[in-house]
DNA sequence: ACTTGATATCACCAGTCGGTGACATGCGCA
DNA sequence: TGCGCATGTCACCGACTGGTGATATCAAGT
């Protein structure tokens, strides 16, 4: 709220920069990204986001151009999320087979979704609404996440006569929706999503989804 | 839009009744289910539905109380609806393990969803909102689909061992989420969800899937 | 015929939204 | 020093939202 709120900027020698646009442009985005992950798409608007900021609109549209720029700044910082919260390495020497890799990659995603609010709240708004700005978020975070399969997958290939593609569609698409479920209500088809317990049952009922099929 | 619009009303024996709550509220609900099909939950509002229906929203007020009686109104429908869309007899008598009735289940669940855009936003709203308003909608809806599994299930009980609900959640989340991806975007995780043969893709998956671990 | 109550419409309110132009302020450079 | 540009602020716009009170209109009962 008040200009106490600087973290380092690019001051010269003197002291305080007031009038530093990266220091605010940061700030702007910051307060975008915590709104947006507090929030939900739904209040994500030019003024909401401004006053989370602290600064006027305006600078919204200088800097970013609208909203729409924001957005995209948004998912341009949504690569880097990716790296962070899905470690690559670690483990992957342990990979064995194709159903080994598939496993890894849900429990790491289910767990790595859980506890974020941002990604949850993207993911959310990709399959609640359709239009220019989501799409090209929604762009951004199949790239990261293939990136990141690309890297830790190897040489690993699916096994012969096995549609894999569609079976780990199906799969991405039950860990995504069991999280919304759960951080949007705690429920889900009678089961309760609440305690960790809970999420481990769900773990353990997908190791059993991966290995009935690929054995 | 005009006046034109009238199915039969409760007219006693003379003519046109244009002055008729029951049609004018009928008329009222069919513009909001039909708006909230169309358009989603975010164009759900007093004045949109007012406008649809091609009355005064004070009408609105006075028949369902506002906007969450009416929201409540529109649950009240969907147990009919899921009643409707999915087949309860013809097929359950080949239902021979419990792992048929959870393919045929997920199967009939994922067509029906295919071709009702209702029932999609009401999903999509239950993911991307917390209210008191979806809440309720949740339920109504958890406790239709809840009744059709009992009455549909018979006698058959799940294998020993396994834990079935935590399953089930997860090939429920699954169809669901590919359902709305492919509303709202057409592709998810580099599957293309367009062609009926995507989509019988999915439903072979599902097969293996639900066959991996219900043997 | 006259009253009563239900049905429907209208006008208006305060609030928020996205968006824009004009203006103030201060830094850096000539 | 003063000029110019970047930075920040303010005021305003039209459009829309949910919500409410007052009023018109008509049907039915006494």
């Amino acid at each position: 709220m008040t200009i106490e709120n600087q973290t380092d900027a690019t001051q010269s020698e003197t002291g305080i920069r007031v009038r530093d646009r990266s220091e605010t442009a940061g700030r702007i985005l910051r307060a975008a990204t915590a709104l947006l992950a507090e929030e939900g798409f739904a209040k994500l608007g030019i003024n909401a986001v401004a006053r989370g900021a602290g600064c006027d609109k305006q600078l919204i549209y200088r800097y970013f151009g609208g909203m729409d720029g924001l957005v995209d700044a948004i998912g341009i910082e949504l690569a880097g999320w990716v790296e962070d919260r899905m470690p690559a390495d670690g483990g992957s020497a342990f990979l064995l087979t194709y159903g080994d890799l598939v496993e890894r990659f849900l429990l790491l995603y289910l767990d790595a979704l859980r506890d974020d609010p941002l990604m949850r709240k993207i993911i959310a708004w990709e399959i609640a609404e359709t239009n220019p700005q989501v799409r090209r978020l929604s762009e951004v975070r199949g790239k990261a996440m293939a990136q990141w399969l690309d890297r830790v997958r190897g040489n690993l290939a699916p096994p012969k006569g096995i549609d894999a593609p569609a079976l780990n569609a199906l799969l991405i698409g039950a860990v995504q929706h069991l999280v919304l479920a759960g951080d949007v209500s705690g429920r889900f088809a009678g089961l309760a999503l609440a305690s960790d317990q809970d999420w481990e049952r769900l773990a353990n009922g997908l190791r059993r989804l991966v290995r009935g099929v690929y054995p």
